[in-house]
DNA sequence: GACCAATTGAACTAGCCGGTACATTTATCA
DNA sequence: TGATAAATGTACCGGCTAGTTCAATTGGTC
């Protein structure tokens, strides 16, 4: 179904070639993905991009247009996947408290896992999120996330378990902020307390904490 | 004592000036700042840059040497902003859960009201903190604020107030974590969740959240 | 197998951008 | 006041960088 996709080494340098549309793209945006990841969006060069992928710059312009509207689309990749992630959620079924826990684990192991994605958007954040507001696609990938929240938290309001009152958007950005800062602060946290807070130990307490913050927030 | 700062306007265009190496160094900083905190590293134009000062370009690489060079100079002056606000801090004399409380509330104050700093923080992220490493200047200034952390958590331990067994750095980085996302995440949660973070409305809540989040997790 | 649209390659370019050469003016101080 | 060092201005450059031109090849269609 999916082509395969050309690596670098195979490269096609002879007269002859064989048409791969969808191998060629999704060759671009995996190595695109790598460059704005490491280097931002101006940081990025194109001519880099080119050369790391199996095909030529001229096929980088083909296909998306322009500079940003190849960071755009890896951008919109990212988002596709933690939107797939939020719909992946099933929490429902557990109690309320245990639901707020497993999601604060979830949302902080899906940082944890990819990086790639904690660096796109703050590189975004960087440029005032103007590519994100540039994009329809993500325009229409609503997030599902604080629906699940909010499902959580009036179930457990109703149970006396939790405090009313509250944002269900807040708890989420509560859980977002306490689960992104270990990825994109790493290297900043890493050089002034000299603290690696991503190796498996860091990572254990500081998701036990995570955890903790959260229902002792929400816990009345 | 500090020569006065020389505006764009009244750059000295005529034969004869007046040589002013204080402020043109502060001149170029100012500007300098603003780009950077504005397009990151890579983005910012040394060219832009030294348009908008009173001086020319000669005169930044005089004093700074290269771009890195004055981007170094830049986050130098922003973690003595930190470091200052850090040594500022006097909560010994407080209760624990109070004192706690007011770290909390100090720390996310400083962030809203540091966005240059935040930002900075962000890009040299990105970057991996290759210039916070190169900083001799950066290095021996040293944070103070998880002595401080330490002091009101160890007092609260033994007063039987907070559950004992954490690390006062992981606190930290919990308050910190809070405190940075308004701001650096703003664009982002502006742009998916239709929602500033940074209203006076959501500030306030967001400010009591990060409280409660902070002693709902130490207390036992 | 001839035609056409989609796809790909190689070489090229205009302008930007970090950095510099060189000359000149201002301050310091003996 | 003259010599020296520090500070500043003007003009310039070489390489990089996003983006393009022009042409060729391929694959499907009738």
């Amino acid at each position: 179904m999916t082509s395969p996709v050309i690596t670098t080494r195979e490269k096609r340098r002879q007269a002859s070639w064989t048409q791969d549309p969808e191998g060629v793209r999704r060759n671009i945006l995996e190595v695109a993905r790598a460059e704005f990841v490491e280097n931002g969006l101006s940081g990025a060069r194109v001519d880099d991009i080119a050369a790391k992928t199996a095909t030529s710059k001229r096929m980088i312009y083909y296909y998306f247009g322009d500079k940003e509207g190849l960071y755009r689309a890896v951008l919109e990749t990212m988002y596709e996947g933690i939107r797939s992630f939020e719909r992946s959620l099933d929490l429902g079924s557990l109690p309320p408290v245990e639901a707020m826990a497993r999601l604060a684990e979830a949302t902080f192991d899906y940082h944890v896992e990819n990086p790639d994605f904690v660096r796109m958007v703050m590189v975004e954040n960087v440029h005032h999120a103007r590519n994100l507001k540039a994009s329809r696609t993500i325009a229409g990938l609503n997030s599902s996330v604080v629906e699940v929240t909010r499902n959580i938290y009036e179930r457990g309001v109703a149970a006396g378990l939790f405090q009313p009152g509250l944002e269900p958007l807040d708890i989420s950005l509560t859980i977002s902020a306490l689960s992104i800062y270990n990825v994109s602060h790493r290297a900043t946290v890493g050089q002034v307390f000299g603290y690696d807070m991503c190796t498996p130990e860091a990572l254990a307490r500081r998701r036990s904490m995570t955890v903790a913050a959260v229902l002792g927030m929400l816990r009345r």
